[in-house]
DNA sequence: AATAAAATAGTAATCATTACTGATTTAGGT
DNA sequence: ACCTAAATCAGTAATGATTACTATTTTATT
């Protein structure tokens, strides 16, 4: 993360554009659209980096695909156990904040996550009559 | 999850008697000393038949493993980006619950998640002068 | 322009997890 | 108890997202 490229920069553009929470490889069908001979393993990288760097989140729903994140305001995450989407909630509050503290924990990251079904799942399920 | 099976009830035995988070292969260890010829893929196989049946959670921290949970009870988990702890917390409301309401989300699997840095590695932290 | 550090493209290796196969166990009726 | 079909198992092979590696190119600085 010391010097310039414009593949990294590239890369941001790509996740900053949109708030669909993409994998890896979402980020580098798009980047090559700008940048045709990006290297897949270069947005490994620089997604990796960029993460650590605390100027994106990696996001783990756990349908075997690292998901990225380009907003890192404090927000929530709604995961569907379903179809795996993530939807952004916005925080009135600062919920676990408290219950941390008594775990001497920082909650340096800020995003929570809330698991269950989402608009979608839970219309298709009203049709087909549940799972 | 039609039949009885010795295996399954070890590896929830295993599971419920730990409150680690433990990873499928630290399972695997654990129940090999209950029934030795046990197969990690039956361990596999199980802890995904349990999880989505809605006996167990499973837990993705972003190290590589995927984590379980014996406990369903409505609770926090306090996720260290440093070492990938995760620590238990308690509820004292429902605090996302509201604003998953305005999205039309049901939160059905009742655990919230925190980023950030646990108390061992804030210590370590605060010795080393950060990072 | 010259140099060193950093980043890249392309490819090979890793390894947690899943899929497969033939044998064993369970459930439930007879 | 026996019988059958479905479920599960042990063991192993395959999968595939991610990481590691190498030689080359780009960047920052003098």
């Amino acid at each position: 993360m010391k010097n310039y490229s414009r593949q990294r920069e590239a890369i941001l553009n790509v996740l900053r554009s949109t708030d669909t929470h993409p994998t890896a490889n979402w980020i580098y069908e798009n980047v090559r659209e700008v940048l045709p001979n990006i290297s897949l393993g270069t947005v490994y990288r620089n997604l990796s980096a960029l993460s650590k760097a605390g100027e994106i989140l990696c996001i783990n729903v756990g349908d075997g695909f690292d998901h990225y994140d380009g907003d890192i305001r404090p927000h929530a995450h709604l995961h569907c156990k379903k179809c795996d989407c993530i939807t952004d909630a916005r925080l009135t509050g600062d919920p676990l904040s408290e219950i941390a503290e008594e775990h001497g924990f920082i909650p340096q990251i800020p995003v929570y996550v809330v698991y269950g079904i989402c608009k979608n799942c839970k219309k298709f399920d009203e049709i087909s009559g549940g799972n």
